[in-house]
DNA sequence: GGCCAGGACACCA
DNA sequence: TGGTGTCATGGC
């Protein structure tokens, strides 16, 4: 199911090449300003960063939150996203001297555990940081993917993190680029056309999705 | 004017 | 352990 699932959102969608930035630290940025944000607002703020020559872990230890917090203000929680920055910023100082090749060196286990140690950095925040900054497979769950399964009939029992990223790892070959297909595709399904029911109807899931199966 | 967007944390029962 | 409030801007 989980394969035919994402072969019809291939076919409808095609590629999406995330993550939408190259280097590595931008990345663990960009996933920690887009919680609860969307992208479009994302960009801008890091944009801000780029131009203030503030987008490495040196330049965020340098400012000041207050600092920091005006350039990010586009992608809203300025405050306390500013502090998530600060705090990654530092602790990649204190514990790899800023060398990420070393961070990710570890595997995906050790990295997933010393991520979620940093404040700010939450489940899908880590495992996006593995998935597209580190390039290792680990599946990411996020809202869209929980509200989709559900609509297709596919939620666990247990509703935990861990549970939907579970149904997806063992049903799918360890490939990260295929988690990472797989992750842009549903959010990009869930943006499109999955946010209300009626609108099933559009969807390429469809004749696979509970509600249209039950109204 | 209201709702939502690629969450995480602190607090409480 | 699970539920709830809080953080906040920008686009539609």
């Amino acid at each position: 199911m989980l394969q035919t699932i994402y072969q019809r959102l291939m076919d409808c969608y095609g590629p999406q090449h995330w993550w939408p930035a190259q280097e590595t630290f931008e990345i663990m940025v960009g996933a920690i300003l887009t919680q609860s944000a969307a992208w479009q607002n994302v960009g801008k703020a890091i944009a801000n960063l780029k131009e203030d020559d503030a987008l490495s872990p040196e330049a965020l230890r340098r400012l000041d939150l207050s600092e920091i917090g005006a350039l990010i203000r586009p992608c809203g929680y300025y405050n306390t996203k500013a502090l998530k920055l600060k705090s990654l910023a530092c602790w990649l100082e204190e514990h790899y001297d800023d060398r990420l090749d070393e961070l990710f060196a570890g595997d995906i286990a050790q990295l997933r555990q010393q991520l979620l140690s940093i404040h700010g950095i939450g489940p899908e925040t880590a495992d996006s940081i593995i998935l597209y900054a580190a390039d290792k497979p680990i599946f990411v769950i996020d809202a869209y993917t929980r509200r989709i399964v559900g609509r297709i009939g596919l939620a666990p029992d247990n509703n935990s993190y861990a549970a939907y990223q579970n149904l997806f790892m063992e049903h799918l070959p360890a490939d990260g680029r295929l988690y990472n297909e797989y992750h842009a595709l549903l959010v990009c399904l869930g943006k499109n056309v999955c946010r209300t029911h009626p609108l099933c109807q559009q969807c390429c899931l469809n004749s696979i999705c509970q509600f249209n199966a039950n109204s």
